[in-house]
DNA sequence: CCAACAGTTGAACAACTATTCAACCGTAAA
DNA sequence: TTTACGGTTGAATAGTTGTTCAACTGTTGG
């Protein structure tokens, strides 16, 4: 039997366990990595604010100040929200004097928001 | 001028401020109650023993006494993670004798992880 | 009935996260 | 150069969240 990495996590006090279903299981899933990945992206959207941001830059670049004041929050609480989206490529900025305009990175983000729009209505 | 909710928000210190691009934007812009149900449910997405049990129970359904062998984590945690994927209607349940089977509540879950990981590999 | 097991649950604790506050940098206008 | 503004940042704080632990429920088999 191959020996994985899942040995050294801590033991399952399970008695009745089927093992063709557990070792089925573990070939269609990704691997821990791919999971962290997939589930900090997830983590990046998960977070009324930076929604907020997404859907108000969607459409035209905007800078920090306009967003500030659509979403009615600081411009510092904003600016940290930006950092995040920035670090997580949802975003990209041009700066154009003093003021830096924020817009969507791609369409692919405004795909999966739309999807998980219509998840919600049910 | 009509009044609108923003205006009890925390007041934005710009003085720069470009009115048609702020009122452009909330026109497009779900209401409070919608950003919050949207970043809700990316927000239960955004946790890698969540995603990791979506995948495990992907294909067929699982006892949880499985899916903890499969994550490798005790019975207790996965139990407090199926309860707010049950929540949030992921995952759907059957009890049969002592044990209870988890699978995914529908494909539109699966449609947009499936989006996701094309985004994460660029 | 009783013992054993699958699964759930609440409290406690540790780790994380979002907003605030104050200080800071860079640009532009005076 | 100086002042004022747009934006960023780090530290601090309050709120949230995931795992552990122990106790519990319910079902099955002896």
């Amino acid at each position: 039997m191959i020996k994985d990495t899942y040995d050294i996590a801590p033991e399952c006090e399970c008695h009745e366990m089927h093992e063709e279903v557990v070792t089925r299981s573990r070939e269609h899933t990704p691997e821990d990595t791919v999971l962290y990945e997939l589930s900090d992206f997830f983590k990046v959207l998960g977070d009324s604010t930076r929604m907020g941001i997404l859907f108000a830059i969607d459409g035209e670049p905007m800078c920090v100040c306009d967003i500030s004041e659509a979403l009615g929050m600081t411009k510092s609480a904003v600016s940290h929200q930006l950092k995040i989206l920035r670090q997580n490529k949802l975003v990209k900025y041009n700066k154009v004097g003093k003021n830096v305009y924020y817009e969507l990175s791609d369409d692919h983000v405004r795909d999966i928001i739309e999807k998980a729009l219509e998840h919600i209505k049910e």
